[in-house]
RNA sequence: GCACCCGUAGCUCAGCGGAUUAGAGUACUUGGCUUCGAACCAAGGGGUCGCAGGUUCGAAUCCUGCCGGGUGUACCA
């Protein structure tokens, strides 16, 4: 509809002036009309004429499209379209563009650590990843939703110097005796311990670098059996079971888990085999030399000839190529990465350019406590994933409420998309999951508002002994989690067909109609904030309508019950999309 | 030092080349439930968009400089 409406103006342009202008049509505010152009202002230098001038020519020529209503020229000379009510509900059909049909893409997020805790951090990135994977996937590609995290590294040897200290040595059996709902914490507390450890003491320190290279040294050698390796091996599996359990509470589902000690010997490799072309040795380390890229410099291969990050991300690369061939690799991390990465997206560029140029790395910033708190690990004052869910609980328990980890989630991951990603998240443990305002619970409460309503016309139709007809359909409770099936949408807007709408009426329909034109800009930016922003405006246009405007039994009741109902599927499909679930009732 | 990111109401954020009063939420002050769900709606106060220049018909938005904050800067991830 937009771009049909720019192609439309062009066109007028071009007859009217013989010249070329990029239309883009922008929303105005409701009061100045559906549509607005600038084209006027864009083309007054060009045509030497003032912009109102041009604008006023240009009127009469689009009050002649079928989809206008009526045009308006505004303040220095903008035009301001209104549609007609039909165009309104034709806008309000339209299914959002499949841009990325066929593609593969693979979509990385989340990396957790095996050996340390879920933090904040972690919950938000899954969130975001989650919702720009399902934009991915709305668009028409192929998405496989991956996972990277190191299970080897000097982490690894932290927790593990930690463990065997408690035991005493290297003793597996004493695993038995931590009770399985506590693996993740004991973890974590051993992780804290050694990095302090590490820090601190320097005969210590010397025996973490030991164990960290015995990790290595297990992992080529395959080894299972050792005391050692049982330890690994089991707390590894603990680890990655606390992340499934975690992912799945939060409704996440990874394909794969990409632990760094399967990209490590294929980084290595692929390193080693560059090496004179791409890499260079520099005191004893393979370095990438960035600096000629006006990049930093960085190591890639340590002098201990143990691959560091680098290394690893770039097995991850080609390991992502070989399994899925992708036609997009996008990556999502934290800030703090982006340079890092544009090193190794650099380096890989050198051998492989396509597979570099394939990539696209998206940053988002960090989980702040209110008043700039830093968090860290080490000292323990970190924010876990499950403490904000906690916290979260406690509000909707507040209410009266039983918990519900739909308007949990609802809460929270709303809280964290509504933002645009990139700069850093304040989370306020008392304030951020607001249950009010805008909140993913009052989308919710907006749609199992208008659910309500829907059941209730249904019921009536029932006592009063009507025939059901078919085009007062109302669907059943469905799983939330469900897309609307097109059908009854179409069912809905049938009865909309050649409607004059009255105010609350048409506010509502032409909400809906820009829809399609959020998503696209969502999928084409991949940020998905700009959902959030639009389907706020569209709950509270809802909220407004249902204020002033009577739908059971009003004379109106057929086209207003068609209205609610594709503004329902409308907003359940938004938040599916954030990730969000729409419950019929709450 | 150099590179990158950020600075919009008390607080948390949209807006990122367009306009008539710079928008929301929250907090504060008020009004609205015998009528489809008040987790809602309506009204009010609150901002020289960090500062200073520049480009433009038009700048919170683009450019430059400065101030403030953050991150990165060779064997951590």
């Amino acid at each position: 509809m937009k771009q049909e409406l720019e192609k439309q103006i062009l066109a007028a342009v071009q007859a009217l002036f013989n010249v070329d202008v990029h239309v883009e049509l922008s929303r105005p505010e409701e009061q100045f009309g559906d549509y607005a152009s600038n084209v006027a202002m864009q083309l007054s230098k060009q045509l030497g004429k003032n912009p109102r001038e041009i604008a006023d020519q240009l009127k009469p020529k689009l009050e002649e499209l079928d989809l206008v209503s009526g045009v308006e020229v505004a303040g220095p000379g903008f035009l301001n379209l209104k549609l007609t009510d039909a165009a309104l509900v034709q806008a309000a059909q339209i299914e959002p563009a499949k841009s990325l049909a066929g593609k593969v893409v693979v979509a990385e997020y989340s990396d957790p650590n095996p050996f340390k805790v879920l933090h904040a951090g972690h919950l938000y990135t899954s969130v975001v990843g989650d919702s720009i994977a399902n934009l991915l996937e709305l668009a028409g590609a192929e998405v496989h939703r991956v996972n990277f995290g190191g299970d080897v590294g000097m982490h690894v040897a932290k927790t593990m110097w930690a463990i065997i200290k408690q035991f005493g040595g290297e003793d597996p059996q004493q695993l038995n005796d931590i009770p399985a709902d506590q693996h993740a914490e004991w973890m974590a507390a051993a992780y804290i311990e050694g990095t302090n450890a590490f820090e601190d003491d320097e005969s210590a320190k010397a025996e973490i670098v030991v164990l960290n290279k015995r990790v290595y040294q297990l992992h080529n050698e395959n080894d299972h059996d050792s005391p050692f390796a049982q330890i690994y091996w089991t707390c590894r599996q603990w680890a990655y079971d606390y992340f499934d359990a975690f992912y799945d509470r939060i409704g996440t589902k990874f394909e794969k888990y990409y632990p760094e000690s399967q990209t490590a010997p294929l980084g290595l490799e692929t390193v080693r085999a560059h090496i004179g072309e791409v890499y260079q040795e520099s005191d004893g380390a393979i370095v990438f030399d960035g600096e000629k890229h006006g990049l930093h410099t960085r190591v890639f291969i340590n002098s201990e000839g143990l691959p560091t990050y680098e290394a690893k991300d770039v097995g991850l690369v080609i390991l992502k190529k070989r399994d899925y061939n992708f036609d997009r690799s996008v990556v999502i991390t934290g800030n703090e990465q982006l340079q890092y990465m544009s090193v190794v997206l650099k380096s890989i560029e050198q051998f492989e350019p396509e597979l570099a140029a394939n990539t696209t790395h998206l940053t988002h910033g960090l989980v702040k406590l209110q008043g700039g708190v830093k968090m860290s690990s080490r000292k323990g004052n970190i924010l876990r994933a499950v403490d904000v869910l906690d916290e979260a609980t406690e509000a909707v328990k507040a209410l009266g409420q039983s918990e519900d980890d739909q308007i949990v989630l609802g809460a929270v991951k709303y809280s964290f998309l509504r933002q645009r990603m990139g700069g850093d998240i304040v989370y306020d443990p008392k304030e951020s999951v607001s249950l009010e305002g805008n909140s993913g619970p009052y989308l919710q409460y907006a749609h199992a508002r208008a659910r309500s309503v829907l059941a209730r016309a249904a019921e009536s139709s029932h006592a009063d002994g009507a025939q059901l007809r078919s085009d007062a359909h109302v669907p059943q409770a469905r799983s939330a989690s469900v897309l609307p099936d097109h059908p009854s949408s179409h069912d809905a807007t049938a009865a909309l067909n050649g409607v004059e709408f009255e105010n609350g009426e048409r506010s509502l329909i032409r909400k809906i109609g820009e829809y399609t034109e959020v998503v696209n800009k969502a999928v084409n930016e991949l940020m998905p904030h700009h959902i959030c922003t639009y389907l706020y405006e569209l709950a509270q246009t809802f909220n407004r309508f249902y204020e002033n405007n009577r739908v059971v039994g009003d004379e109106r009741e057929k086209i207003r019950l068609a209205l609610v109902q594709r503004y329902a599927e409308t907003l359940r499909s938004g938040l599916s999309l954030l990730g969000i679930t729409a419950p019929d009732k709450m």
